[in-house]
RNA sequence: GCGAGUGUGGCGGAAUUGGUAGACGCGCUGGUCUUAGGAACCAGUCCUUCGGGGUGCAGGUUCGAUUCCUGUCACUCGCACCA
């Protein structure tokens, strides 16, 4: 039986307990069905979901359920990215530690999420701040650091005066911090570093493998990689005074710089070194131009990285006095320091190509260096190359250029490469934009750095035996320097190697690294003697489904990806890439912006769920678009979803089910369906059953698959009416609406599903199957085209529709479109089968 | 500046390999039933001078273009002195 009215708040609950009593979610690698491993990415526990969260966890959800009725062996689980400065200044605010703040924060949004019926398995939650986690990320830390893929060492790094910490580039994009977007400042620190570098070309290739992931993330990644191709190539330093000299100048001390237009080589008319180059000093060193060098570089100093290459910043720099030889053509070169050039970037130095290098001709420009062309651009006369307005960055013919004269540049720049090659003044080589990952952090709430530095050995790791390395208790939380430095039993610690006092690492590591690998916990979540187990991430990884939002298209997802292939490499796991299949959900918008606290324009999602019930707010975010764009927040397209599940419930209310309870669970029987309208039914039954499945597994398109079954209902609610309405075909309607809903609407299905007397949960059935002979019309509408526009429509018997030659035969009889085309002539005749007929008239 | 993406009714959005543009939903208009309804149901809802015209704009390919091509404009996102 059911109830007259849908109760959301009693049905709601009441399957909630349902599936949480009976286990509904939980997942074994044993079972039978292909694995499939659904995965959003996991929440940080700020305190209260938001719709961003909803609409993150309700596309797995519909997803993985959908998976889970098509016989898979699902894997979809939920976690806690739980470590993190909000705690700490909670922690400070409050007076209770970051630990207390954190769990509440994490029991709340618990709650919320089983309030939505997210199908996961609660048994493997995660939790990266709790010792059972943060021991493995401090032992992956180690095996990267036996590796060789850790380091420390004094380094720029970017510093954020409010949060009292450095951050890693990736954090400190455009100069402001990530987090509470104070300006960054450049402090030199010992810090702790991971060799990401190292698979820069790795994490760059493996991405043309990737045919699941968004171009968008993709091209990010590449441009955050920053591979390009050049050659580093040697000019030799002249002494002070040339006059000075003796011997053998090509024996001096030379100067590398990288460049990718080694054909240019012969317009190099100055060279630049970027003023922190560890050479400037000793270049000027006793030279009259050592104080104003010294002087320049100091008012550069002040200089944060980012306002120092921002755009528009004017290009400075000064002759620092001493000159060196071009390799190939031999010719004096001055050498400059100036501010665009950055230390960190190739070697620190820079051959300035004025005329074919727009930022090189800006800064000649400015101080009347040589601009000298020698690539010719298609088109110009030799006499004109010279007269240049603005850098020609183009291929071209080489002039100027010796015996390179005459070659196109392509061909010139492997030819001068040889050459550079040759003489041993240099080679091809390939650079980077990508730094390695800055993961010290100087703060508490985060895992510890496993190591220890010993007054007689030096750095010395954590014992695998003596992990976890546990944060300490007796802190006091204030503003200002990391609080774990207060705790002198955490500072001391016995050296393992010979067992003499040492000092404890006090950072902490970026909470990037803890969520780097939680995909992998997940699959072997309680194992206590190791991170995770061969066996049980070869049974689920990769990641078959990975959502999440683009904001973490760089650090998250490059992250993860280095760290796979880095545990891969140390023989702990068999894939080398996390996540097979990306897509990136849109924002949730209200008046067109994004819903945030700081514009106030949030739709809280308890509201929603306590006005309207999970199950709306569910279908409503998933109906209102499609996945990848913003979604536009509407409070009357909810009621409209609200109204749709009113809909469904008053059509499983019909008496006629309550006499046929529990009957009619075969869905492709062919059975004798009687009238008209009872087959017209039944194929938009299975045509709808085809759409929606299509919608789903291959398109992700939810909100066209919600609309497919809007329609259906539709069509049952007019054919429930007709006076020959078959109860059979009715009830099989009412399945597919059900069954096709299941993975968006869970809990009112549940309960329609046992009310109208089928025992099982409806998540137990089998996702249905549409019958090919179900979709086949005895009459088709067939489009009439005079000239490519409609003229008209008509309905006709499917085998003269069907077929190319009966169709035209039958439309070109007909007396209308002899009446059209009448005096005309006709040219031609396009007939598209059970589609349409196009007469082209003259 | 470079790269990627998006432009369709009053709104969110459909149109799967070029083949009925505007599905589905919201809103709006009128109606039915009701003491009442912000409930439910029914009808209508791109513009139109009723010939037609319409998918940001201008061209092109085609019997036929929202879909493919060229150019252009607008917006969004990412990168931005990386030599």
């Amino acid at each position: 039986m059911i109830k007259e009215r849908y109760d959301f708040v009693d049905i709601e609950s009441k399957w909630q307990r349902i599936w949480r009593e009976s286990g509904a979610n939980r997942v074994r690698e044993d079972e039978t069905g292909e694995k499939f491993y659904g995965l959003a990415m996991f929440p940080y526990p700020s305190g209260r979901l938001h719709m961003g969260h909803v609409r993150n966890y309700s596309i797995v959800d519909v997803i993985t359920r959908f998976k889970r009725m098509q016989g898979f062996n699902v894997l979809h689980p939920i976690g806690w990215d739980a470590f993190g400065l909000p705690a700490e200044n909670a922690a400070i605010k409050n007076q209770r530690p970051p630990s207390a703040w954190t769990y509440d924060n994490i029991s709340h949004m618990r709650t919320q999420l089983e309030g939505l019926g997210i199908s996961y398995d609660w048994e493997r939650e995660v939790t990266t701040c709790s010792p059972e986690y943060y021991r493995w990320t401090q032992w992956i830390f180690l095996e990267l650091y036996k590796q060789g893929l850790v380091y420390r060492k004094e380094a720029n790094v970017n510093w954020c005066p409010s949060c009292a910490t450095v951050l890693a580039n990736e954090q400190a994009e455009g100069g402001f911090c990530e987090r509470c977007s104070s300006e960054v400042v450049l402090r030199s620190l010992e810090q702790w570093f991971l060799k990401i570098t190292d698979y820069s070309e790795q994490l760059l290739s493996d991405l043309d493998g990737l045919v699941g992931w968004p171009e968008k993330v993709k091209t990010m990644q590449r441009n955050w990689i920053g591979r390009s191709e050049g050659v580093q190539a040697e000019f030799i330093l002249l002494p002070v005074d040339l006059d000075d000299s003796s011997g053998d100048v090509g024996c001096g001390p030379r100067i590398p710089v990288f460049t990718t237009r080694v054909d240019t080589l012969f317009g190099v008319s100055y060279l630049v070194l970027a003023p922190e180059h560890p050479l400037v000093v000793g270049l000027v060193k006793d030279t009259p131009y050592e104080e104003d060098v010294a002087e320049f570089v100091r008012n550069l100093k002040g200089l944060n990285e980012a306002s120092r290459t921002a755009e528009d910043a004017e290009k400075v720099g000064m002759f620092i006095g001493r000159y060196c030889l071009n390799p190939l053509s031999g010719e004096r070169v001055p050498l400059w320091i100036a501010n665009y050039v950055l230390p960190q970037y190739g070697t620190g130095a820079v051959m300035g190509v004025p005329a074919h290098d727009s930022r090189d001709f800006v800064f000649a420009s400015k101080y009347g260096l040589d601009v000298r062309p020698v690539i010719l651009e298609p088109g110009r006369v030799p006499e004109d190359a010279y007269s240049l307005s603005e850098a020609f960055v183009g291929n071209g013919v080489m002039i100027n250029s010796g015996r390179f004269n005459g070659m196109k540049s392509e061909e010139a720049w492997n030819e001068m490469a040889d050459a550079v090659e040759g003489l041993g003044m240099g080679a091809r080589k390939v650079n980077y934009r990508l730094r390695d990952w800055l993961i010290s952090r100087q703060r508490f709430w985060g895992a510890p750095i496993p190591m220890l530095c010993c007054p007689t050995c030096g750095l010395v790791p954590v014992p695998e035996d003596q992990l976890p390395v546990m944060l300490p208790e007796d802190i006091v939380f204030k503003t200002g320097e990391n609080p774990i430095r207060s705790s002198p039993s955490f500072r001391e610690a016995v050296c393992p190697l010979c067992g003499g006092v040492a000092m404890r690492e006090t950072d902490t590591m970026d909470t990037f690294m803890c969520s780097s690998w939680y995909f992998l916990r997940y699959c072997d979540p309680h194992n206590e003697r190791q991170a995770f187990s061969r066996e049980k991430t070869d049974y689920w990884m990769g990641v078959d489904q990975y959502v999440g939002g683009v904001e973490h298209a760089i650090l998250h997802l490059l992250y993860s990806r280095f760290l796979v292939k880095a545990l891969r490499d140390c023989g702990h796991l068999s894939v080398g890439e996390p996540f097979e299949n990306l897509l990136t959900q849109g924002m949730v918008c209200l008046d067109g912006a994004k819903m945030s606290k700081k514009l106030g324009n949030v739709v809280s999602p308890e509201d929603i769920v306590a006005r309207f019930g999970a199950d709306t707010a569910r279908l409503f975010i998933l109906f209102a678009a499609p996945p990848e764009r913003d979604l536009e927040w509407n409070d009357r397209g909810v009621e409209g979803c609200f109204r749709f599940i009113n809909r469904v419930w008053r059509l499983a209310c019909d008496p006629r089910f309550v006499d046929s309870e529990g009957e009619g669970l075969d869905f492709g029987s062919e059975g004798t369906p009687l009238g008209k309208d009872t087959r017209e039914m039944l194929r938009r039954i299975h045509m709808t059953i085809k759409k929606v499945t299509y919608d789903i597994g291959v398109r992700f398109n939810f909100n066209t698959a919600i609309s497919a079954v809007m329609e259906l209902v539709n069509e049952l609610y007019l054919y429930k009416e007709k006076p020959g309405a078959d109860v059979g075909v009715l009830r099989q309607g009412l399945q597919a609406v059900l069954l096709l809903l299941a993975p968006f609407v869970p809990h009112v299905v549940e309960e329609l599903w046992q009310g109208l007397g089928y025992g099982e949960s409806i998540f137990r059935q089998a996702w249905p199957r549409y019958r090919e002979s179900f979709l086949e019309t005895e009459s088709v509408t067939v489009v009439l085209q005079i000239n490519g526009k409609v003229r008209d429509r008509i309905s006709l018997p499917a085998e003269i529709a069907s077929s190319e030659d009966a169709l035209k035969e039958y439309v070109t009889g007909l007396p209308k479109v002899r009446q059209w085309v009448d005096e005309k002539t006709m040219v031609k005749t396009v007939v598209v089968p059970g589609k349409l007929v196009n007469i082209v008239v003259r």
